[in-house]
DNA sequence: CTAAAGTTTCAATAATTACTGAAACTTTAG
DNA sequence: CTAAAGTTTCAGTAATTATTGAAACTTTAG
């Protein structure tokens, strides 16, 4: 694993991102590295090119599988395993924002739901708070789930629309602020 | 400060959620407190009702404070101070957003846009990965900020609108996947 | 079936991050 | 100016999380 010194910072940037990004140093890097890498590579490349001991390796890679970020492989005539990025860079964009959600707002979600459906007729101050926090959830999570259902493409147009989205709304009131 | 079992029980899980959420456990406590109380506490306050030290409780305000999402006020004939929830919970949502796109994306977008204009000719595998992280951290980037500086009602409208908004697009291909 | 090649698990330990509480600092009433 | 009320800081410690490396496990070639 011949890596250049811009690579290598970048590997480094994303290990120290990693705890932001939601998960650990290790896991951050190896993702970097497979995403830097043209091909598959094995576990002991991996541990080699980060200096990191085979164990944390594989208990990265197991992660990184719950993300759905990599791909295994075989060379012919080779038992050992091959791991890659899982797709293009926008998919696996997707992918993260998606079990993002899944892990930082779903379960919020579910408590929410329960509470209120046992405290329906309530109008306290910290129910209204709550049903009101519900409301954003929901519709944030529905609507960030719409998005990661189009293909990479659609989303880049719409994205690049930027606030001119809101033409579609009909309002006078766009950029008020 | 009377605190009810699903109050509570909220409190917590928002304390447990605040690892995930860019910040630490009491911090993600305070947080969901000062949501929920219908008026501004003080810090002694804040300890008692979480069983937390009053010096956390300091470093905990700070935290917040940097995110932007607390008020400070006082009361008159008493010169302790008072916290309350910044804004609604839409504007605070979308200043959470704001936070995280500052501390988890803008430091990678920097990294990239010097390294890419220290290599702008090359056309290595690695050079062309990172150049689309840059674009798509950029794009991203943008449209967030675009998102965010809409007001809350606005954006409530596009987000009803789900997977809807691709008409703007004028596209056929709406929801192949 | 056996041995070699490869992978995973997990107890021990290292590294990091969070929390406490007492001391230092700041502000204001008198 | 002083003392009391209030707030912040930070060294020490607790709690949590990450990492190693050796043992256990799995797979397959022969």
């Amino acid at each position: 694993m011949p890596i250049n010194t811009d690579t290598h910072a970048f590997i480094m940037h994303c290990g120290e991102m990693g705890s932001r990004w939601g998960f650990n140093r290790t896991v951050g890097q190896i993702c970097a590295l497979l995403v830097i890498t043209p091909e598959p590579i094995s576990a002991e490349q991996i541990a080699e090119a980060l200096s990191i001991s085979r164990g944390n390796v594989s208990m990265g890679l197991k992660e990184l599988q719950s993300w759905r970020l990599i791909q295994l492989s075989h060379k012919p005539g080779d038992r050992k395993e091959y791991f890659d990025a899982a797709s293009s860079i926008w998919e696996m964009a997707q992918t993260i924002f998606e079990e993002r959600l899944k892990r930082e707002v779903d379960p919020t979600l579910s408590l929410l739901r329960s509470q209120l459906l046992a405290h329906e007729g309530d109008a306290t101050y910290s129910q209204q708070r709550l049903q009101e926090i519900h409301d954003l959830l929901e519709l944030t999570s529905t609507w960030a789930t719409a998005l990661n259902g189009m293909q990479p493409t659609t989303l880049q147009q719409l994205m690049k629309l930027g606030s001119g989205v809101t033409k579609v709304l009909g309002l006078k009131d766009k950029l008020k602020r």
